[in-house]
DNA sequence: TATATTAATGAGAGCGCTCTCATTATTAAG
DNA sequence: CTTAATAATGAGAGCGCTCTCATTAATATA
């Protein structure tokens, strides 16, 4: 069934059924009405493949999320959905799994970015985690797609990305503990393979440093975003002999690890040690409720990626984007884990 | 940059062009050697578009997912991934959100499904919750799209699915709790507007119905796949004046809610009530340490995501599926929610 | 060296649309 | 009723590939 056959079925030309399926002005109402009704009829969808074809355009923008088996990613694929569902656009899907870009050297970011290309998608959003190579965005650049780059930010002119202050995010986390009265306070953090570890360390130390506070390099453990990078930072910082009273963690999976380690080793939650994570992805669980209402430094991902998908659509509607650098700010959540420092009666 | 281009700086024809791009037999090996250079040189990806119209074919497969944000489903996705990534085959994803099918008007299935035609895909893998529409399928059948549905079974021979054996998985989880001397069981159901649901209520039953106990009403209230279903339902089960020892969950988050409210209630799981539940996702939180380690009825998302994916694939590839219905079992999974009941001595 | 056979390459049609531009139908103006 | 203006429609080229079939190059055989 093809546009040819349409046309000779309603007696008009290929031209006018066109106009029609693409709603163009310059129909007869009676002519619009009698190829309406052969294309419903017949049950017409016009081949996407042709379309693009001729159009130079798919509209499908590729996505590469880190892992969407973890809500807190799943979230981003949700507001990008959000972003094009009233538009012409869909998505592509590349690599829902985390192993996939870390350790499984068939597929490196080149591979799968260009996996994507072959298949005709116009754009591009996707997650860096590790700072972008450079090969990478000389690769994007060569191939002149536009992309867009959520949740890391990078200084390279090139890139537009959505992210959030991290610096700024990890600033707030480790005031408010310092606001507590806590002034020994541990760091466990993401991933300083990437941005986003980097700046929130410099955050936390930011704080510490205007309030004063020494920075002790045996509170600051190398952690990730893990359940069990939390859990095994937790456990070295609280093995010290000064150990901290309050810990800031990277994330709220990490934040999850240390609560349930500081558990294990009898210490209480707040009571002995206060936690803030980062995130905000309790609510994100539908059972939330079993889990510890962690304070934390929630990121809009849904709104993040609502954004990117937005920016994303305009930009190939022929509007680019007038920032290269799109961010959003980290909200204190107030849970349950942390408390004013009890020799503290501020 | 197109392949006419190609064929000109290389000094050869499209048509030698074409082979080299698609590995075909018939090319002198310096020629290949020679336009290699060539593509190499321009970074020269060939349309995506231009081969699917002559191809007839995107070598794309749609997917609808109900929620990917919840692990369980993104399960799913991780597993069509596999399925696909040694192949030529993409994803092209539509609707990530419950609420889209449940509650958005402008989003039935039908439109949905619609709209992943519209874009080209060459078949659709999809969950369906609730029963399937005939005039969905009959829209499916009529557009000759290939499609596969996972997650539910249906009895509708045109449909090709791949799930697990609900009434067996219901039947091996209550009849767990028989072996364990439980005589009085409740059932929180899942959603009863499936066949999900249905076969477990009907698994239930076999098991109660086989072991001579009664199937009391008041033990088996109408639920849903969530914390707040299991909540729910488990405060109605606890509340009678014979309540249960023993309740058998149609979800594992349904579980965890029937678990916090038992808490609330004041009683241990399982020392007062025993629980099992359905699914096997625990492991898939990365918090997982601080969820109950709930009993349950383990579902081999991964496989059955690949499975379909596999069958897909070698469907688009001219080998349509030699079964229609292709069935998992659930594998029990014992964790720390079910005891043998204490006045049973067995 | 001439001929038969096989390997390598090219010419050209066609996939199903869109879009420009020419043509025809319709209405307005004189 | 004729002409000018506008509205509606159609003809046809072209998007970038694939694939068949014809042609030419290379090799084997006599």
């Amino acid at each position: 069934m093809n546009i040819e056959l349409i046309a000779k079925k309603a007696g008009v030309s290929r031209a006018t059924v066109s106009r029609v399926i693409n709603n163009f002005p310059g129909v007869k109402e009676t002519t619009r009405k009698k190829v309406e009704a052969v294309i419903d009829e017949v049950n017409y969808i016009p081949s996407a493949a042709a379309r693009s074809l001729v159009r130079k355009k798919s509209n499908i923008i590729g996505t590469l999320i880190y892992n969407i088996t973890q809500p807190f990613w799943g979230n981003y694929i949700s507001g990008i959905e959000d972003g094009v569902s009233s538009t012409d656009y869909g998505l592509f899907f590349a690599n829902s799994k985390e192993h996939t870009i870390f350790w499984d050297e068939q597929k490196t970011y080149k591979k799968i970015l260009r996996n994507l290309i072959c298949h005709g998608v116009d754009g591009i959003i996707m997650t860096f985690l590790n700072d972008l190579d450079k090969e990478d965005i000389d690769f994007l650049e060569s191939v002149k797609i536009p992309y867009i780059v959520i949740q890391n930010c990078f200084n390279d002119p090139r890139i537009v990305s959505v992210s959030v202050d991290n610096v700024k995010g990890a600033y707030d986390a480790t005031n408010y503990l310092i606001k507590l009265g806590h002034v020994s306070i541990g760091h466990v953090t993401s991933l300083l393979t990437s941005g986003i570890g980097k700046d929130r360390l410099k955050g936390y130390c930011n704080a510490m440093e205007q309030a004063g506070l020494e920075i002790l390099n045996e509170n600051i453990v190398n952690g990730g975003h893990s359940f069990k990078d939390g859990y095994w930072g937790m456990k070295q910082i609280l093995n010290h002999e000064n150990k901290p009273t309050a810990v800031f963690f990277g994330s709220d999976e990490s934040a999850f690890g240390g609560i349930y380690a500081a558990k294990e080793m009898g210490l209480r939650v707040p009571e002995d040690v206060s936690v803030i994570g980062f995130d905000g992805v309790r609510d994100t669980f539908d059972h939330s409720l079993l889990l510890p209402n962690v304070t934390t430094m929630r990121q809009p991902t849904l709104e993040m990626g609502k954004r990117a998908a937005e920016l994303m659509v305009n930009w190939l509607d022929g509007n680019e984007p007038n920032q290269k650098v799109y961010i959003y700010e980290a909200e204190l959540i107030e849970g349950d884990t942390c408390m004013p420092l009890s020799n503290d009666t501020n």
